[in-house]
DNA sequence: TCTAAACTTGACCATTTTAGTCAGGTATGT
DNA sequence: ACATACCTGACTAAAATGGTCAAGTTTAGA
């Protein structure tokens, strides 16, 4: 039971990017010499939230990217969501017709992993990147 | 963020022991047989959990496991700790000085992360195998 | 107009973890 | 003695992870 890589990173990214102000696009080089995450990686990780319109791109010289809505708007569950971390305490999936150890009924303990994942995504769901900054704002240079 | 099979089984094995008598010891195979996990896996486990002391060995014809202690006694995070699953929400160890990038500090959201392992945590701690059984039990044949 | 900064895209890959299997044991009730 | 069941360690295929690399396109500013 791990918060992978990719989770972790784009949350510190969106609050790296939040602490500054959001009308200057911030860059994905900045981002990546400040919180020691590889450019390469973030890239891949920003296109992401891009398609999920968590961020905006502003491309060329002095570009970078820019918060799409109020972090106070921006739940970890849409950060979560947007880069594929997602909450799986059991293997079987709900469009699957069959239960969880592909017997015919759900496992004997399903109800138990149901009621946990639900547990961990309401800590998700009442977390803004808001809650996050706080007023550790600051300005760019 | 997912549950390993691991941890899912061995609850699900333990879930299984204790909806039987723990007088007389229920074997790895009829487990294995009723909720289709492979033997050589459950074995495994089961030596994790006996070192743990969750569980009693019995050999020989006839024999199997038998529970440790009272069902309500056995908590999730105690099976959980037994066959390593661990929640892991940071890559930072405690022991290791440096902070959770390679730098010095620690890293932006580290309070956040450490917020949520609490979370899970506390439900793992506040989950009994009793709580799983309930009035389920039956009685072997 | 040229150039460098920054976004964009897709392929690729090494390492680690997972979820087991396999092949041998040893102990014990009947 | 023999079948049942525990016990142990080595091994492994497949997936996930955590990236790197290469080759673009776009745009501000000199």
């Amino acid at each position: 039971m791990k918060l992978t890589s990719k989770g972790r990173y784009a949350v510190m990214a969106l609050v790296d990017l939040a602490r500054f102000d959001n009308i200057n696009p911030v860059s994905l080089r900045d981002i990546s010499l400040r919180q020691g995450i590889s450019l390469d990686y973030l890239e891949q990780i920003f296109s992401k939230l891009k398609r999920n319109n968590i961020v905006k791109s502003i491309r060329g010289t002095q570009g970078g990217y820019i918060l799409s809505k109020n972090p106070n708007d921006i739940k970890l569950t849409n950060i979560f969501y947007a880069v594929d971390e997602k909450v799986k305490t059991v293997k079987c999936n709900k469009e699957i017709k069959r239960g969880c150890n592909g017997k015919s009924t759900k496992c004997i303990t399903h109800d138990l992993w149901d009621e946990l994942e639900t547990h961990i995504n309401s800590f998700f769901e009442n977390k803004s990147l808001e809650d996050l900054i706080n007023n550790k704002k600051e300005t760019r240079v």
